[in-house]
DNA sequence: TAACCCATGTAACCTGTTACATGATTAA
DNA sequence: TTAATCATGTAACAGGTTACATGGGTTA
């Protein structure tokens, strides 16, 4: 088991036991997740944990409303993603279909590249607005618990990474919209 | 054809055209890129991108070497990825493994997870002198063609990105070596 | 003489996406 | 009554990784 999803369920089942379908909205909707996937790829994975006898489950039945499986961490779970975390792996090569877009900009016109890149531009305003909120929320609290400020620690991460794309943004289409020759910015070079 | 390995492709060959070989090489070990796939993709994507005629290629004798086949885009290629570009996406949602082991940090010892940030940091620090190496190049050209000037400001988001990373795994390594109450810094709340 | 570079592929396998499937409750 | 939420899955397919395959030339 290389990839990084069962570590993902793992870590997320250790914060916060919960059900398949609450992963899937930890894992797609909420801010507070570093990785995404499809509920089929989950529920699978969930199935192949607790043949792993990773995790294990617990039969909730419910008014009103489908019963559900609460899964929780198992010991020998805890010790498989413990044992991950010391492993150090490479970084993950940078894909982005906006970057290949941009390296052929040339053959296409101005007013369209501003256009797609303005959406991406926006996207990642939202999402940098949305870790701020949940960001202050921690801040707010004096003395956070120890499991709290980790979680801080990744959304700084998030925050870092949406202002980076979005100084980017905002210096491409400072480009785009006076093309003059490129120099080397003393801040960033 | 949703994803974006062929558009990298027919982007990387619009700026050069080359063989497969040499696209594996500006894929995976050159900075100028922001896709990355094995030499068995690239070779079966090229064999699609033939079918669908929107690459050709020109085979190419050599003495003391294996021929090799150097592709270029066809009209219809070109078209295809002028659209492409037109075509505005979602941001992809973050996934790094990095971030998973930070968000269960509290389950292993602060050592483990030192030595394991560590690993990720020296690769960042290498990633951006290498994009930092190559965008020193551009910036001494007096004038760039319009071409270079948008290869360039792709390496500025590569080293944007690196800056992101390396400052956040500096802030993180500070908070590990001293646990205390986390409050949100001025400059990137 | 061993390892690496050039150059191109096939095959098996695993991961991830899309489509299909069910069925009750609740809000517009 | 239409759509959305809750809740869990199966099946087909596309994308990506690993292993296997070949073979000459160059460098240590």
């Amino acid at each position: 088991m290389r990839m990084s999803l069962p570590y993902a369920i793992l870590a997320a089942i250790t914060n916060q036991p919960c059900s398949g379908y609450d992963l899937v909205k930890r894992f797609n909707k909420s801010v507070e997740s570093f990785w995404s996937a499809s509920h089929q790829q989950i529920y699978k994975a969930l199935a192949q944990l607790e043949r792993l006898e990773q995790v294990s489950f617990e039969r909730v039945e419910q008014r009103n409303r489908p019963n559900k499986k609460i899964y929780t961490v198992t010991e020998e779970g805890r010790q498989a993603l413990q044992s991950w975390i010391g492993e150090s792996g490479a970084i993950a090569p940078t894909k982005s279909d906006l970057l290949i877009k941009l390296s052929v900009g040339h053959i296409v016109p101005t007013e369209t590249l501003l256009q797609t890149l303005d959406v991406y531009y926006q996207q990642h305003k939202e999402k940098l607005k949305s870790f701020q909120t949940v960001s202050k929320q921690y801040a707010q609290v004096p003395q956070l618990s120890r499991e709290s400020q980790f979680n801080y620690l990744t959304l700084r991460a998030g925050i870092r990474q949406q202002l980076a794309w979005i100084a980017w943004c905002e210096e491409a289409m400072g480009f785009l919209g006076q093309p003059v020759a490129v120099r080397e910015p003393s801040s960033v070079g």
